[in-house]
DNA sequence: TTTACTAAACTGACTGGTCAGTATAGTTTT
DNA sequence: AAAACTATACTGACCAGTCAGTTTAGTAAA
């Protein structure tokens, strides 16, 4: 591939969502964001399908790199769940960055059919199994990720579920929670 | 309203995004599923766009009705939010009820429009007010809310973040954690 | 008489997808 | 070195199908 036009076509698709609206995006708006003909998209994807999905695997394919990178510099207990709150976060809410945009895709291709969903499905066991392997007591970093999920939807969405001083009080405390090893017993209802 | 044929309408569009799918929520086939014809859908509703909004609110309608049937019975600190997570639990993956299904169309409505989430959004300062004032630690009280809402928009997905046993472990956490108190100082970065 | 519909035909705009043909760059043949 | 050929990338006009919304003419009940 001399020129990246699989890619442009991608990150055209992703912003037109963002910009014009999800509704909005069709695939003559898609080719016409990237500057190419419609046809050239078409040959580079077969369907809108095909593009919905590799937009999904793009989303992933970001997120697993992220968390790499970090994993690299930190190798502490809960290194992978700071790794997906980087990702998860890196978008505020007005101006979103390359993974914000690929998020609304991602949100699209949900609502137009789950089975577009398959990229993201499938990296699910290997997620939560470096969730339980974390090093963290398992169910407050499931709830970690979770809550890093929620978050990141209204922010997609654009729910203001938090305003800006809550928003930063919530990402500190996701951020030690990371830090806590596993306690033994806290509460009586530890396996 | 002696018959309330608005109220069956929104219930049969709400089964059509999840029996066929959102794309194939057309205002034909929501019509055929009501039993009604399409003029009678028309009737009721100016437009889809309408007919959307009116899901969206249905939606925000049972969250609240069914807090409020959570805190009559429940006064003790953290009751909002117990009432929030059985609001947002009463769905498995599979088999989903009246609110996973309106669910679905909230995500469609998201999907299609952000703009259709008005009557949600207009919601947000009164449940983050209550969540505030819930009794207990704003920080966690907040990561509660927002794990829910992982949780959720993961069901309705389809996204398999969890197995049965891990969902059981993390709802019950979280049921734990909303009666946990606010302690003054656990890590040294209270305000 | 107003409200709440049914039934069915129709329109107007949009959109995914097709396809014949063109451009460019590199490779082989003579 | 020129001619012939190939693969890849792309153009731009076109089309068949879909769907929200309209219209019309009529029915049933309170």
């Amino acid at each position: 591939m001399v020129r990246d036009t699989k890619g442009k076509i991608i990150a055209s698709a992703a912003n037109v969502a963002v910009t014009r609206g999800v509704q909005n995006m069709t695939m003559d708006a898609v080719a016409e964001e990237a500057g190419i003909s419609k046809g050239a998209v078409f040959y580079h994807f077969d369907s809108k399908h095909d593009l919905l999905l590799s937009m999904v695997q793009a989303l992933t394919d970001v997120t697993d790199s992220t968390i790499a990178d970090v994993q690299s510099k930190d190798t502490e207990p809960g290194s992978w769940l700071r790794g997906f709150l980087k990702a998860s976060l890196t978008n505020t809410t007005e101006d979103l960055g390359p993974v914000g945009r690929l998020s609304v895709a991602f949100l699209t291709a949900a609502a137009n059919d789950t089975s577009l969903l398959e990229p993201m499905n499938r990296r699910q066991p290997a997620w939560r199994e470096a969730i339980n392997q974390s090093g963290l007591d398992p169910v407050q970093a499931q709830i970690i990720r979770l809550a890093a999920d929620g978050l990141w939807i209204n922010d997609v969405m654009g729910v203001p579920v938090l305003d800006a001083a809550e928003r930063t009080a919530v990402i500190e405390r996701l951020q030690a929670m990371t830090r806590e090893k596993a306690k033994p017993d806290q509460k009586g209802n530890q396996a």
